[in-house]
DNA sequence: CGGCGCGTTGACTGTAGTCAAATAAAGTGG
DNA sequence: CCACTTTATTTGACTACAGTCAACGCGCCG
């Protein structure tokens, strides 16, 4: 990768590496090095010896946990833009894997760190992102903590939307689910099942209607706000 | 607040000053002071300007939305050496509130801000303390995303006993719960009728012994840890 | 002493979980 | 390109757990 790939990059305004002047952004261009992930693919593996980190260029990427029963976690959605990785730390704590066909930009961890204490700059940049995942996950525990299933699928069919838009504050009016249903159970602390019941229930009220397994449109933002509350 | 009231500090080696050398320490303890809380204060209120930012000496504090029906939800709780308060940002997203009496080191956001621009040992200092906030954050949603509530109280308490030990990597056997039953529920995302039933359970299964309302002692780690799984 | 906040318990209802089967979608190999 | 297998999703019937409403107990403070 060199800079001139900088300038093409779609997430170049809002990723980590935005803060960095041109001198900077040259010597982590240097290190970093394009990669793609199919869907399904394993990123990172949970455990292991943390050696890299990545910005998401495109697609879209889970962090999860594998509990004692075999069963998955999921913890965190990555979108674009979002860093991937554990920093200072000499292991991984998840398992990230790829949700759609994604494109990282990926940093040896080594390199990475050397950066961040050479350029204040980058480690600024860093934890801006990090307040920023912070949110993210508290409006996570948010989502989740609602009683009901049926203002937790709501809800997460909200945040969805929100992430496929096209402007970083608007909401998308339809777009294809990231996640499986068994993802999304994951997520949600709930089943597969509750989850098709609950979309099946948004659909008979007119709130949203899909097409085939993935699709979505939300035919009703105010009933479907009004269902996550 | 001088200099050497950092010197007999509980969190001294914990909290983001730790990272930084004498002459930074000084200059930070210079713009901070001490202010006590009472249970039940308000530390920050949600949606007011952002114009500070604090270390929590002792004590613990929650963080909470109030949602549309008035219905608090509590998002994060906060320990002694944490760090509350909103960077970057020019109005604060949460309530922020003492569960006991609490002390902290309080900031104003500017000069803070200024010194973090100044000395990047203080920026990488929050940072670390910012990820570990984010891990705490997603080891809670992997707690709450769990389905039966048995298990999201048996992990809360094994939290608490965590939290409530003098070291850092030990579980108290004994300690007072922070949380009234409402609170938990709230985190859990459950009521309170069923958080006190499961602790009922617990206790009758031998698991777990109360001393009043809020005491609390492990009878069972092992079975206490297995009802969490 | 009486009220108030907090916690526990009981009875009942309803929603979500479980087990099982049918259907739809996606992938595979001819 | 189609038949076939495999996987994902939906739906149904039943059960169990959690939510709701209500009463009661306890400790605290005025």
């Amino acid at each position: 990768m060199r800079p001139q790939a900088c300038a093409d990059c779609p997430v170049r305004d809002h990723a980590v590496c935005s803060a960095l002047d041109e001198r900077e952004l040259a010597e982590l261009a240097a290190i970093g090095q394009h990669r793609d992930f199919r869907r399904g693919e394993t990123i990172f593996a949970a455990d292991d010896d943390s050696i890299a980190c990545a910005t998401l260029i495109s697609g879209a990427a889970k962090l999860s946990k594998i509990d004692s029963d075999g069963v998955e976690r999921i913890v965190a959605l990555i979108h674009p833009a979002g860093f991937l990785g554990q920093l200072f730390s000499a292991t991984t704590r998840h398992e990230v894997t790829a949700l759609t066909d994604s494109r990282l930009c990926i940093f040896p961890r080594a390199g990475f760190e050397r950066l961040m204490s050479d350029h204040p700059a980058l480690t600024r940049s860093i934890l801006e992102r990090t307040l920023a995942e912070l949110d993210a996950s508290r409006a996570l525990t948010d989502l989740i903590g609602r009683r009901d299933a049926k203002a937790r699928v709501a809800g997460l069919l909200l945040s969805f939307a929100r992430a496929a838009a096209p402007s970083p504050c608007g909401t998308a009016q339809q777009f294809e689910l990231p996640l499986t249903r068994e993802e999304m159970a994951s997520l949600l602390g709930t089943t597969i099942e509750t989850v098709s019941r609950r979309l099946t229930e948004l659909e008979r009220e007119g709130v949203i209607e899909r097409h085939g397994a993935r699709g979505l449109a939300i035919v009703s933002p105010a009933a479907l706000q009004q269902a996550a509350a």
